[in-house]
RNA sequence: GGUGCCAUAGCUCAGUUGGUAGAGCCAAGGACUGAAAAUCCUUGUGUCCCCGGUUCGAUUCCUGGUGGCACCA
């Protein structure tokens, strides 16, 4: 029998987790998660990660993993997360894989292209260039050195501005060279579970469960890692508009209001991402026992 | 009760020297390969409060009404 990884994915707040426990439960299995804030250890209620509970009933990988101040990116996920499925798969025929972050799971299912890690002078003395000199500069920039890329680019994202750059100037080649695009082969099989929900059940889920957060203490967690905020790990929906409220900008109400609007928005956007991957099989999370059948189909 | 001001997109408002209107927010759609819960892009027809009047033509000017706000009683 191959080596099959159960891929669980749909929008935050439409019922991965418990879906996931119940399937590796089923299994006798563990789940890696892949999610980019739940990785992080002192972010637990506002990034709805498992409870203890949760996390007795089946073994985890990559929940609470890292510090606030710890770098890390899709890519250093992809090797750690493949290297542990490896491991994984000594003893299980099957894994369950759940997460929102719509990057880890593509690095995990298709593989994203081997670029080097930007180093931290290379991005801060990018950083630093494009608050003095601006976008423009650094897209006139990106025509000389990468023509091709630059053509293609959203030249009004820095972000994708700058991180071309960064690895033009670190590797002396462009970064069209790296970009190759293609799909990588994976040693195991691999199901995707796609869960969705009618569009006002899950702004009303996520709703509540920003509530539920609220009553659990999530401001008081921001506070714990309020002198962090500056950082990436921190530019997340929960605690950025908690910031905003200790900072006296915002009321206690708006900035609630902002993480349920915030929240919605993000779950749009895993929607759209997830809607054009037609190896997605898309289920309603309460239809269990068609998914176990679905599954079962699939691995018989 | 009197006087003044206001009434335009789901919300807050701008504007039309009279030729039926546009910003922000919200909302929706999209992009996405080492910062991704990040970052970026696109999308605006609405009885211009209601009844009349003036006018070729009124959301715009005028009478009256309704609602809101302020001040005076």
């Amino acid at each position: 029998m191959n080596n099959t990884l159960i891929v669980l994915i749909g929008p935050t707040g439409v019922g991965k987790t418990e879906l996931s426990l119940s399937i590796a439960e089923h299994f006798n299995t563990c789940i890696v998660s892949s999610d980019s804030r739940q990785l992080y250890a002192n972010l637990k209620i506002g990034t709805a990660a498992p409870t203890p509970m949760q996390l007795a009933r089946v073994p985890h990988h990559f929940v609470g993993t890292l510090k606030l101040t710890d770098y890390y990116s899709a890519a250093q996920y992809e090797a750690e997360a493949l290297s542990k499925l490896s491991e994984l798969f000594q003893q299980h025929n099957v894994v369950v894989l759940t997460g929102g972050s719509m990057m880890y799971v593509d690095a995990i299912c298709k593989g994203i292209d081997d670029i080097p890690t930007v180093d931290k002078e290379t991005r801060e003395l990018m950083i630093r260039r494009y608050e003095e000199e601006g976008l423009e500069k650094l897209c006139a920039e990106l025509k000389l050195l990468d023509p091709e890329y630059y053509k293609i680019v959203d030249l009004k994202n820095p972000k994708r501005v700058i991180h071309a750059l960064e690895i033009c100037y670190m590797t002396g080649k462009t970064y069209t060279s790296f970009r190759t695009r293609s799909t990588k082969e994976r040693p195991f099989r691999i199901i995707k579970i796609g869960l969705t929900r009618e569009r006002e059940e899950l702004y009303e889920r996520i709703n509540r469960r920003v509530d539920e957060m609220m009553k659990e203490g999530l401001l008081e967690e921001a506070k714990s890692v309020y002198d962090y905020k500056q950082l990436n790990s921190l530019n997340t929906v929960g605690y950025k508009e908690m910031f905003k409220y200790l900072d006296g900008e915002w009321t206690l109400d708006f900035a609630i209001e902002k993480i349920k609007q915030n929240s919605r928005i993000y779950s749009r956007k895993q929607m759209t991402w997830f809607k054009r991957d037609a190896e997605i099989t898309w289920f309603h999370p309460d239809q269990k026992e068609e998914i176990m059948t679905h599954i079962n189909n699939l691995l018989s």
